[in-house]
DNA sequence: CGTCTCATTGACACGAATCAACCATTGTGG
DNA sequence: CCACAATGGTTGATTCGTGTCAATGAGACG
């Protein structure tokens, strides 16, 4: 709902060296993102275009895939884990403004120079194009043109959503927000793990780490949540989790404790 | 750089009824956006199909021209003054999540239903397309298509841009941020008019009115901006304003006085 | 002149940042 | 296998910025 398009990784079952090509056709039609990326609108001809101009990617967790300022090489769809867009400003300080999950796409700006670096804060698979062979495409294929509008319409929403978090809500608020979206992005509903260390939630909340580290305690000790290792957690009243996540400096009478 | 696309209406010269439709076409040849709006790629029967489809229509300072949760009837073009886009949180409060100012789009939404409010905050002309027709012509017109994808990447980059205010900037950062929109956006460097008042300034900066104003005088007292009879104000040192508007937390070492 | 709206200024409280220990987990080398 | 450091997380004490509450001021308008 906040975020770009949150969903967990596909559990990196396995080994993932730094940077592996795939090769190049046919592999869309088996595609765990097929039907809603950019190119969910395309028939098979169009499909085997779009195949045809890109390549996959498998990244390792914390690699940068762009940096700002950089001209855009490639646009990119995440097949699997998870992309952080980065600001630094000019004080050297990051602060991530958004995330981007499987399904997603990136690399659609206004001028051709990165505004923001591109980091994988997951092991990731991806699938990049080209920018001029794919704006060849987009402008032959209207469908795609559309896929492309659709994500990037879909993730201003979800940026303004989250200008809205950033602007007025609590520490409570802003870290119950990111648990519900990690919860809503996990199939499992008991094991859940934090796809985000909390120095990057702490970044993307606008919050430190303490505070956040902080407002999850008092989650956990109102019973909303359990934390289990530090590294999972589970949800054990999501309405609480959900009336702390909207409205509330705090959660007063909401429901609390 | 960080807004939507803030450009200070024509000062409204005379009178306005609250919505005064204008015919419909050849109208674009003389429109004053027509170079930054999303027709600026079109050719001469591009921008007649698109003049068919559309009608322009004036309307007043405050008026609502969509209600969150409603379905969108029409996509918009800003030919003049700002309109603001609202969101409704389940409390009740509002924030304005973005400002479109000459040359804007809004509508292009993931869904149907409005996920914000349109409220004019000037006296505003704007140019109206029903959704049907207009995705009619953007299956046709790949140049609008691309019209509408730049505008919304570039409104995704700014809200992004302004979101990493929201998450860590300092009041004074925040205020000195628009005060360098505003005259930007401004022609005349001598006289700017404030387009949003005090309230409207603090609620898309995620500020009180009171911090906003505070924030001003500040400003004032260190000679940075010069503020005339509170409706306009006029900036005497741009560099301490940049810097102010950039990094800091209050402006230490940068410039200050 | 009174009223209404919007802006400014001040006193104070409170939430989150900061500074600072300390704890837990993981990985490394002897 | 255990000491060890390195990384990431939790918890506490204190500071500081901004929100809140409250009063006053300045234009605009009837």
């Amino acid at each position: 709902m906040y975020l770009e398009t949150i969903e967990l990784p596909t559990q990196s079952a396995g080994e993932v060296d730094a940077t592996s090509d795939l090769p190049g056709e046919g592999r869309c039609a088996h595609c765990s993102v097929r039907e809603r990326a950019i190119c969910a609108g395309l028939d098979d001809s169009g499909i085997n275009a779009l195949a045809a101009a890109g390549r996959t990617r498998r990244v390792a967790k914390g690699q940068v895939l762009a940096w700002q300022g950089e001209q855009a090489s490639t646009v990119t769809t995440v097949r699997s884990g998870i992309v952080s867009l980065v600001a630094t400003s000019s004080d050297g300080t990051e602060h991530i403004v958004g995330l981007v999950g499987a399904g997603g796409f990136v690399g659609q700006g206004s001028s051709s120079a990165m505004r923001f670096s591109l980091v994988a804060l997951t092991d990731a698979d991806l699938c990049l194009f080209p920018v001029q062979r794919f704006e060849v495409l987009t402008d032959r294929l209207p469908a795609l043109q559309k896929g492309v509008v659709t994500k990037v319409a879909g993730d201003l929403e979800r940026s303004r959503d989250w200008m809205v978090k950033l602007g007025r809500a609590s520490a409570m608020e802003r870290v119950a927000a990111l648990m519900a979206q990690f919860a809503d992005a996990c199939p499992d509903d008991r094991l859940i793990p934090f796809p985000l260390t909390r120095g990057q939630m702490a970044n993307f909340a606008g919050l430190t780490i303490e505070t956040v580290s902080r407002q999850l305690t008092r989650l956990r000790d109102r019973g909303v949540i359990e934390i289990h290792r530090r590294t999972h957690f589970e949800v054990l009243d999501r309405r609480s989790l959900n009336s702390l996540a909207d409205l509330s400096s705090d959660g007063g009478y909401a429901t609390a404790n």
